[in-house]
DNA sequence: CACAATAATGGCACTCAGGGTCAAAATGGA
DNA sequence: TCCATTTTGACCCTGAGTGCCATTATTGTG
């Protein structure tokens, strides 16, 4: 019996040693025991293993959102990001490897905006239900852009700092841009 | 006798004719008469054709972001910016057509992050070198990556308005987010 | 003008990602 | 136990991208 979790614990390993370009689907399926075919059923794209079940959560993180309904409209998205982000501690550890494989890897670097884009329209649609605009209009758009762009500062300097808090640098990244626009 | 002109005049007739995807590299090598091997010295890979020369205008930009030396950080970066998407009145159809593509075509979506890499760079070279630290720092990064992500908007705006000004998205887009931020 | 050095070209063969098809195998009721 | 429905993986194909190498310009020099 296959699962992708353990799917993923031996497509890591191989990315681990042989780094994620010079692992081919070939070795992971064979790693894995099962036919290439059947890994590319799995997962849409070789692109796609290091992402496990990412769209799972947006559904959470949709639920996320409406938690703080009574908040400011950015203070909103801003908690709900950190919330999104906020792991079980025994789960750091794996998260690391995984967002530094993604964040460092070119390949996984430009896919990774193709995963973030159903995630920025969940900001998309929740900014314009709070505002009676539509997800495509300015505000919109710019609010979900920001926050994807803040989070990506602040998990390059999570990626940099073995002992820091993702909750903690995507709060000073928020403030860090009101310094910056302020000053 | 070949140019990156002629080349990316006949790869966007094929590309609108049959879609990017749609559109194999041996069929733009034959229709530009020269071999597919010599087409993938031109340009890295089929992803970078539409980019053109964009790498050349990046030294220019580097000079554009000096010429504001004077002025608060972020407004200087929000100048050079707006300077850095200036083209003359001729130019603006094409380049439509080529960010049109380019922000439609999911393929050229994810490359795009890769391009956009060297451009946050110089930003945040600039930004790094006007407050003392280091381009990698939390500042820089979040000056360069929110700077991309309001382009990302306005472009968004612009593509959808044909007859907005892109000088006009950008300024709307920082607006936009000041207002997002303060109310 | 001729000739040598250097650069550009494109043909060939190869690896790898990804998708379509289909028969065999596993699964899960009735 | 038998039938129906998924799941699997083998096979074959296309297309991107790379290394290699012989051929063809191009350019500089006498």
């Amino acid at each position: 019996m296959t699962s992708h979790a353990e799917i993923e614990r031996v497509a890591f390993r191989l990315f681990a040693e042989k780094g994620f370009v010079g692992t081919t689907l070939d070795d992971i399926a064979q790693a894995a025991g099962i036919g290439r075919r059947t890994l590319l059923r799995y997962y849409r794209s070789k692109n796609d293993i290091p992402w496990g079940q990412f769209d799972d959560t947006l559904d959470e993180f949709r639920n996320t959102l409406h938690t703080f309904d009574d908040r400011p409209l950015h203070e909103a998205v801003h908690l709900a990001v950190i919330e999104f982000n906020r792991f079980p501690a025994e789960a750091m550890a794996e998260h690391r490897v995984r967002m530094r494989l993604i964040l460092t890897t070119p390949e996984l670097q430009a896919h990774s905006v193709l995963r973030y884009a159903d995630w920025r329209q969940v900001i998309a649609e929740y900014v314009a239900e709070r505002t009676g605009s539509d997800p495509s209009a300015l505000l919109p758009q710019t609010a979900s852009q920001v926050a994807l762009s803040l989070s990506m500062a602040g998990y390059g300097e999570w990626l940099s700092n073995d002992d820091t808090e993702l909750s903690t640098v995507l709060e000073q990244a928020l403030r860090t841009l009101h310094g910056y626009l302020e000053v």
